[in-house]
Order: C-alpha cells, then sequence, then structure tokens
DNA sequence: CGCGAGATTGATGGTAATCAACGAACGTGG
DNA sequence: CCACGTTCGTTGATTACCATCAATCTCGCG
C-alpha cells in the first residue's frame, strides 16, 4: 500500500477521527488490490468478509432477479461500500463490479467490526456514513416512484453539472446504457429522454452533454433539495 | 406513560441493551402523545427535533415532490422512525401521518444523541439499527426498478400471508388507495394487478384477499430472498 | 478499409397514469 | 327505518410512458 494511498483513507470521514491504534491494525490487516476494468469484486448473496473502500477508478452497484438487472450506484474514490453488510454480518444484498482500472482497499470484516466495538469515536463515524447513506437511498426511492424518467435525467444533468464545476456540461465517464440503467431506465429510452431536453437546450455530444441553458433545464426537471441537494446542504447544523 | 409502554421499549433492540442509567433520562425527557387518524406528525424539510417511536396504532411514511404523493413505508408497535435524520441532526426527507389512532413517544433528538455518546451499547444497537432500515430500503429500491406492479403486489402478498401466520389469507389494515401507493402505482392499477392475480387464486374480499393456491402465487412471484425475506433471515450469523 | 461495440432511431406492444363513470358500503339525519 | 350523501373501490376508455425488437449509424481500432 502506497503512503499517499494511507493519508486519502485516513482522511475519509469513516476513519478521521479515530484513534491512531484503531486505524493503524485496521490497514495493516487490509489489502490494496488493482483490478481490471469490468471484474465483479463481489456478488450479492455472498457472506459480507470484507469491507471495501474504492481508493482509485469507479466501482459501480448494482443487483439482479429473475434475470433482470439495475444499477443501484456509483461509488468513486474516495468511497466507501456494503458497510452495512459487514458491520451486521450479513450477506450482501448488492454486487460490485469496476467500471474502470480501480484499485481497491478490503479490510477483514471481523476487524472492521472489532475496531468499531473499542473505539467511540469510530463507531460514531460509522453511524454518520450509514445515516448517510440510508437518507441516500431514500432520496433514490423518492426519485424513482416520483418522477419520469426524462425528468430522473434532467435532475441527474444538474447534479452532475454542479458537481462537475458549473462549466455549463457534463462528462458521463462510463457508458450511457450504465447510466440508464442507474437512472432506472433502458438505453434506447435514454436516447429519447435525451432528444426530448434538447428543447430545454441540452446537446449530446458522445460523452459529453452540453447544458445551454441551465434555467430552462431546472424549469422542466423541477428539482427539489428533499431529493437532489447533497447530504451536507441539508443540515441545519450551520443555522 | 404507562408502565407497560415503558417495559415495551425497553425491549426494542434498539434500547435492549442500553444501561439504566442513559435508559432513564431518555424516556423521563420524552412524552407519550395520544393522536387521531390521519394526522401529520412530521412534515419533511422540517428539522429532525424527536425520535419517534410508535406505541400503538399505525404510522405512515410518505413523501412528495412537483404536486405528486408516494408512500414509503408503515411503522407499527413498536418501531422507530427517522432515527437518520435526528442522529445527523438534519431536516427530515420524510413525512409521517398516523394511520390509525396511535399513541407515539417523543423523545427529544439532542437527548437521543446525548446518550448515544455515553453509551456504547446503546450507539451498537444504532448502528444494528440503521443498518436494518439500509438495507430495507435498498430491498425497497430493487423492488422498484427490478418488478412490474402486479409482481411487486404478489410479493407483498406472500410476504404478508406469512407475516400473519400463514393462514392463507391476508387482511389489509389500511385504505387500498394507501397499499398502492406503497407499492409504487395507482389505486386503479392495484385493482387491476388484483384481477390479473386471480388466475393465480388471489381472490379479493373487501380488507381480506384469499390466496388460495400459494405456490401458483409464489411461481408467478418468484419471490427473491435478497428482497423479499426480513433481515433476520438473511443471517449468516447462525451458520 | 472493414470490423465491432455502443449509441441512436423507428416500429410495436405492454405497462401504467389519467379521466370518467358506476357501484358498494357506511353513516347520518329526516 | 329508509333516503340520501359521502367515501372508497372497481371498471372502462384513453393517453402517456416505457420495454423490446430490429435496423441503422458512429466511431475507434486493428
Amino acid at each position: 500500500m502506497r503512503p499517499d494511498d494511507v493519508s486519502g483513507i485516513r482522511n475519509l470521514p469513516l476513519f478521521r477521527d479515530m484513534r491512531d491504534e484503531t486505524f493503524t491494525p485496521l490497514v495493516e490487516n487490509g489489502f490494496v488490490q488493482q483490478f481490471p476494468p469490468g471484474l465483479v469484486l463481489i456478488q450479492e448473496s455472498d457472506r459480507a468478509d470484507f469491507l471495501h473502500i474504492v481508493v482509485e477508478g469507479a466501482v459501480e452497484m448494482f443487483a439482479t432477479t429473475a434475470g433482470r438487472e439495475t444499477t443501484l450506484d456509483f461509488v468513486g474514490p474516495v468511497g466507501v461500500f456494503i458497510l452495512a453488510a459487514v458491520l451486521s454480518d450479513q450477506v450482501y444484498l448488492q454486487s460490485a463490479r469496476t467500471l474502470e482500472k480501480s484499485r481497491v482497499l478490503m479490510i477483514p470484516a471481523d476487524r472492521v467490526r472489532r475496531a468499531m466495538t473499542s473505539d467511540p469515536a469510530f463507531m460514531q463515524a460509522i453511524v454518520t456514513e450509514l445515516a448517510r447513506a440510508y437518507r441516500g437511498t431514500i432520496r433514490d426511492l423518492k426519485d424513482q416512484k416520483l418522477r419520469t424518467g426524462t425528468e430522473r435525467l434532467a435532475n441527474w444533468l444538474l447534479r452532475s453539472e454542479r458537481q462537475q464545476g458549473d462549466r455549463g456540461r457534463v462528462d458521463i465517464h462510463f457508458e450511457k446504457r450504465t447510466l440508464a440503467s442507474r437512472l432506472g431506465m433502458t438505453a434506447e429510452n435514454l436516447s429519447r429522454a435525451f432528444a426530448a431536453l434538447r428543447v430545454q437546450g441540452v446537446e449530446v455530444r458522445g460523452p459529453r452533454i452540453e447544458i445551454g441553458d441551465r434555467g430552462a433545464l431546472a424549469r422542466f426537471a423541477q428539482p427539489d433539495p428533499l431529493i437532489d441537494s447533497p447530504e451536507d446542504e441539508l443540515s441545519t447544523r450551520s443555522h
């Protein structure tokens, strides 16, 4: 494991406040592995053996049933996944595969549970992380149940444009069919949804989406802070 | 507050293992209130002031955006809701209203956070509860994205029949339109979905649903343990 | 240049929402 | 007790939304 990996992980909200005595054995018993794109890291229904942390690259969380498949989330650096399954010592409800060449830190589940028991600051951070993940999923569920596909795309574009620095465009770093699955639609319908947003000033140039008129797009999308705002913007702590 | 209320709450997984010194001030600073049916207890976007615990009755969690509304979950006795918002001191992402006459214990949010900080067993229980809630929402999201309305209904019937004691029937204790919203469809389409399940032996008699042929219904529903099983059945701890 | 993967477009059928009408159940007041 | 009104559920007709299948297009790459 590289030294700057360690510091990156140390700065994760999940690990930032814990004691050195708890952190060190955690990373020392963990190991970083490099994976090629498209590799399945964990399989739903498997037992949760390791906590996974994306150090570099990108990971797709997905799930299947009855021959159907859907993408539930993307995890980028430095992000944790399947924490809940690890903590409750249960099977995964989601599978994970790399979207690109990725380096992933894996920490044995029992080590994580032991560290949690012995370090209150770590347990506190876990509570915060679980609450964050839970609320994110509630937002996804509302997005899914309350909006049409085109509306979900429009709001996703607005969120992404902001995340990528308000440049009036969004770059998609993965296949469009994956985005479609994440948004709960087929690749074909994503194409049609993009076409429908052309009247709001949205132009598709391969993996680059130009947002010509953010106001028009927002008027169509009707973004809702309780669905679309990142978690730290909903805080009332700063009031 | 009645004495058997206290013992019921004390036996909740969330409070079972905590110390008496932490538990007592928690309930002493909380208060039980009785509410009529249909009353809105909390409103999304409000700040999370109290942890709520349903002592008696039933509560519906719902959310709205752009004039649309959907039911996210039901909470019965003895169940906790909006724990995540309370812990991270943020606004509610969901609203709550009573489905019937209900008694609800309300504990000030800062008391809960203080108790968590001072009692590791309580914090541990919170971690478990959050993980459970998170995984439940993931299951809902999979249900929503991977199944049609009729399939969701069929699986809901199978789960409910089991919960109600394998009697070959399911009693619905609330309006069918509410169930429709919980399942992510309109009341009209729920009716049609019931009609579609008649060939699998499902018969509707007002609020009572007869399941004539559980095998046929299951063949149609294709229940998936990673979506439909209650959390404690997914544990690998007992292996 | 030609191949192949991914994206797009078109055609069609299925699934779901909406609007409207009707019917059953229940409670109230005459 | 019954007439009436209200609420909820169901059914029908129509439209919107979405999935599927097929064909074409684009672009990067051998």
